[in-house]
DNA sequence: CCAATAGTTCGATATTAATCGAACTATTGG
DNA sequence: CCAATAGTTCGATTAATATCGAACTATTGG
C-alpha cells in the first residue's frame, strides 16, 4: 500500500501553482477534477501516453494543486481545495472561475456552432 | 509615437495570463508594477540584459497582463488592473494577495533573519 | 501463482522558452 | 544635426519541458 509524497500546505508556493497551470493538459485535469472528484488517471488521459499522463500527476502534485490516493489498483485524484484556499485564499477558484468565464464567453462567439 | 499593440481585453487567455505569470522574473515585474505604477523598464530589470527584459515585457504584454506606453524616450508599464478585473474578476488580485501572503508567511520563518 | 489492470520510471528525442550580445529604432536635449 | 538614452529586434546558444515507447511495480481477481 505505497503512498505518495506530498507537501504539506506550508510549503505550496505561488510560482509552483501558476507554473503547473501554464501547462494546457494540466490545466484541464485541475477543470475536470474541479467537476467530479475523485478520479483516477484514466478517464482524464486524453490519449495522451500513460508516461505523459504521470508526468503531469506528478508536476500537479508537487505544486500541491493534487492529492493522489492509492486505493486498490487505481490511483485516486482530488484537488487540494481546503489547505490550497487555506494557504492561498480564494486563489483557486478564483482561476477556476475565470476558466468557466472564459468558457462561457467563447460558447457566445457567433461563428461557433455547437454540434 | 509609435505605440505598442495590446490585445483587447475580450481576447484574455487564462492559460496566457497563468504562462506568463510561471516565470519568475516576470513574476516579480508584475509584484513590483503593483506597488508603483507605472513605472519604466529600467528599475524593473535586476541586473538582466535589456533583450531578456525586453523579451519578458512582450510576454507580459501579450497576455494582457502589462500595458507600456512609449512617453518620450522611456516606456511607461502598468498593469491592465482594470481590464483583467473586468474580464476576469478577481484574478490578478487575488494572485497578488497569495504573493503577499507567502511573502508574510516565508519572513516568519525562524531562521530567516532580516538583517 | 498467473494474468490483467493501472500507473510509474527510465532514457531518448523533440519542442519550447530563456539568455545574451550586437545591431537597430525612436525620442529628446543641446 | 549629433550624441545620449531607452528599448526592441535578430540570431545563435543553451536550458528546461514535454512527449513517447518500453520495461518495471503494485494490486486485484480468478
Amino acid at each position: 500500500m505505497k503512498q505518495y509524497d506530498h507537501p504539506v500546505a506550508a510549503d505550496f508556493q505561488v510560482l509552483h501553482i501558476l507554473h503547473a497551470l501554464s501547462d494546457p493538459f494540466r490545466l484541464s485535469i485541475v477543470r475536470k477534477l474541479a467537476q467530479a472528484q475523485p478520479q483516477p488517471c484514466g478517464p482524464l488521459q486524453a490519449g495522451r501516453p500513460k508516461s505523459s499522463v504521470s508526468h503531469h500527476f506528478s508536476v500537479l502534485r508537487k505544486a500541491g494543486l493534487v492529492r493522489t490516493d492509492v486505493v486498490g489498483v487505481t490511483h485516486m485524484n482530488s484537488l487540494r481545495t481546503q489547505e490550497l484556499d487555506a494557504r492561498f485564499p480564494g486563489l483557486l477558484a478564483t482561476i477556476l472561475a475565470a476558466l468557466a468565464q472564459e468558457e462561457g464567453s467563447a460558447a457566445r462567439q457567433p461563428g461557433t456552432v455547437d454540434a
